[in-house]
DNA sequence: GCCGATTGTGCAGTCACTGCAAAATTGCAG
DNA sequence: CTGCAATTTTGCAGTGACTGCACAATCGGC
């Protein structure tokens, strides 16, 4: 399932369509944020950036601020597939680190997009309550997943949502650090995080 | 600083009924709520309920999850405060795990305010993301505390910050597992959680 | 009782967001 | 090509959160 996220042609026009209109306001949305700030901008400006009506931009997103962090099914679904599949040697929380390591790294196809989307994003504090909220999606996705490929009914076992809780925490912990001019690069201070997590904060 | 949170009297007439009414309006809330649900409750009616104005309504609060989210900038210092007290043979998270459990556990003062504002907010599902954007002030603060408490300045270690949001987030996904109908209770929870943390999640 | 400072209130306005029904567009079958 | 059904877009009208502002009420100290 969920080969490429972009190339990805169930193509008839209407879905080549839709995913046209969401990106065009996803676009026009950090094009604006950047220009004017998140609060100075309005869900119709979006909407007549991206060249469709006011309403229209509501059937795509639930919220402003959904439009500006414009994380999709598709990459939540893209993120548990990659959780689920086991590499030899690799502790989940080896994966977790890895997958959400490259959510931040730019990738290779759409890079401009992820560079500009993390910078406008880590450069609107007013947006960290939405992207905490978001992050719960995030949470739950790879909670599922993780559940899938320790093989234990969802829910019922409270490890698995404890080890992606506290990755996730530690990815926002050193954006928030780094955010503050907090010292070191972005990379090397997951990495410092997770070999914390690993060998325990007792 | 800060002596009960309550008891403290700066009492002039003024400060006491700024008090009142602001705990007026969390109570309105919270009844609100529980009667009806937290979209289907207006701003208006809150006010209307606590005998103030529309417009006093946001002179207390900036939103309307904040009323019933309710955590004063008082409970934060007191919080701080707790943590940077040290006791003797306590590590600092193990002081984080004793605070983030009483923060939840009916205290002995308040105690059907407490547990009334527990079951609200754990029963509703779309206070979520206002909840975890709260804890973004809860996080500061603890950080800015654990930092003092090291003697570290602030933000020019990535540790301290790692350990608050490494707790905080523990914390959470317990609730969370408890809100998905998991197993256990959330005190034992919550014990296992700082457990498999303080020995590593390798 | 009087004055300066803080707090409460009414008003007018902006903007996010929603439901609804009509209009436009697309996919498909004949 | 053409009409038909499903989907999507749009306009409209409305609700409610939130803000700035000016003015009234209240409080604390003299």
């Amino acid at each position: 399932m969920s080969t490429d996220l972009l190339t990805d042609e169930t193509c008839g026009l209407r879905e080549r369509k839709k995913r046209e209109t969401r990106r065009a306001l996803n676009l026009a949305a950090l094009d604006l944020v950047e220009e004017k700030g998140f609060s100075a901008v309005t869900t119709e400006e979006i909407a007549a950036r991206a060249g469709v009506s006011a309403r229209t931009f509501f059937n795509y997103f639930p919220s402003k601020e959904a439009a500006v962090i414009g994380t999709t099914g598709e990459e939540l679904e893209s993120y548990a597939a990659q959780l689920e599949e086991v590499r030899d040697g690799e502790s989940p929380i080896g994966a977790l680190r890895r997958i959400l390591a490259g959510m931040l790294a730019p990738a290779s196809i759409d890079r401009e997009l992820r560079t500009r989307r993390r910078r406008i994003l880590l450069g609107e504090p007013s947006l960290a309550p939405a992207l905490v909220g978001n992050n719960i999606r995030i949470e739950n996705a790879l909670t599922a997943a993780l559940e899938r490929r320790l093989g234990v009914a969802p829910g019922s076992a409270l490890e698995p949502r404890i080890t992606v809780a506290v990755a996730i925490a530690a990815v926002r912990a050193c954006i928030e650090h780094q955010q503050n001019g907090g010292s070191g690069d972005l990379e090397s201070n997951i990495d410092a995080a997770f070999a914390r997590i690993a060998v325990g904060l007792g």
